[in-house]
DNA sequence: GTAGATTCTAAAGATAATTTAAAGATTTTA
DNA sequence: TAAAATCTTTAAATTATCTTTAGAATCTAC
């Protein structure tokens, strides 16, 4: 997912971005009201982490920016201040949900999750890439609306491929989200070939559109 | 990338080595605290692991030479032990970023990148010259917004060239930056001239606009 | 516990990248 | 200016990485 977080003060930016980062976002930063203003204008995000108390300009005055240019982005306010009006009024300009400082990066990241479950996908648990469609309640994939039946390790690669599209992810990534823990301890990745072979297979056309090799770095899940 | 891993633990060293290599850059590894402050002095490393609990001395003392010589490196510290004054010294001694043990090795490496991307250049997976852009997470390089596609060696070379602009390289510099510790060995580095050839033509105009020999002492990137 | 599905291993074949080699061009040195 | 050193360029040899298949090992559901 592509994250900007604005936030001014610098230690906390840092460690957001590291977090999210870490969670296979690919994330930007604003430190000021122009910053964060110009970046909006200029690219697509699916979430704003968005810090109310900017110093240059009022945190408030890019949400209403973005409401008022119809984006289509998911927004999530940190704020210092905890007091009910605060709250009310960043939610009444159509933030998704409201953090108060201090706060765990854990639960902020469970809340951006929660919010684009909520918006980006409609409510639904519908994930789209193209012809592709995933239903992530009843674990179905659809390719030009017939569902095909994928394992659950090509499932778990296909939805790794569609959060990150855009990334070149190598083997070692790649065996980590699906491996887990010991996936340290592999001496070869050579397996993720199979996986990566039979998912295109099944994902007939779209697999060999989409999952792009990038010889000698990894794969890329890219359309065009 | 060029990475200094100072670790005595040979398991943990040897397979935090195995992984970066995999990942695409060059390693090198020091065991105790004088190897370490050698190689610190001797080469320009992009990123130091450096494990705090080196048995021959303090880690921390590694740190505090790196930065009275002001050297611009990006350092991840290696703790045993996750104490927030541990942390927070590490950090006040200029650390970029701290991981406990024991960690994922994949996330060790996401934080390399991390601090390489927010210390070198600012926060962006963009880097621009001129009219050559390249995107680090997709790994892609545009000349006049006209993407073209470059090998490992060639992709290695161009950042390396981008990131020292306006500094002679010379091959034994390059080759060690992009082969690593056995290029010492190396007794000819004529294969250079053919990488430079072919990053070259596929820059087009930019790559001999660019690249410019140094006669007898190696090559610039630099924009007259 | 067994049958069937899934995952991993192994290996051959295909493709792409890297290095070697060598001939010709250019620059420096004497 | 001629010789020596260094660089450019091309093509071929070598090496690395990826694709694909088949089957063994493992897991899962009944």
């Amino acid at each position: 997912m592509k994250i900007l977080i604005a936030e001014d003060e610098k230690a906390l930016q840092s460690s957001i971005q590291t977090y999210l980062d870490r969670d296979g976002n690919v994330c930007e930063v604003a430190s000021d009201f122009y910053e964060a203003q110009q970046k909006i204008a200029l690219y697509d995000y699916d979430i704003i982490v968005l810090d109310v108390n900017l110093d240059t300009g009022s945190g408030l005055e890019i949400l209403r920016i973005i409401k008022k240019e119809q984006k289509k982005v998911g927004v999530v306010i940190i704020s210092a201040n905890s007091s009910l009006e605060d709250k009310l009024e960043g939610l009444d300009l159509g933030a998704d949900d409201y953090i108060t400082k201090p706060f765990h990066l854990a639960e902020l990241n469970s809340r951006i999750k929660a919010v684009l479950r909520r918006g980006k996908f409609g409510g639904s648990d519908t994930i789209e890439f193209h012809e592709i469609r995933v239903n992530t309640s009843s674990r179905t994939v659809y390719v030009e609306d017939k569902a095909i039946t994928l394992t659950r390790k090509e499932y778990d690669l296909l939805l790794f491929f569609i959060s990150n599209q855009g990334r070149v992810l190598s083997k070692g990534i790649i065996a980590e989200h699906l491996w887990g823990d010991n996936s340290d301890l592999l001496d070869n990745f050579d397996f993720i070939y199979v996986h990566i072979n039979n998912l295109r297979k099944k994902l007939k056309g779209a697999g060999a559109r989409y999952i792009k090799t990038a010889y000698g770095s990894g794969y890329k899940f890219i359309a065009e």
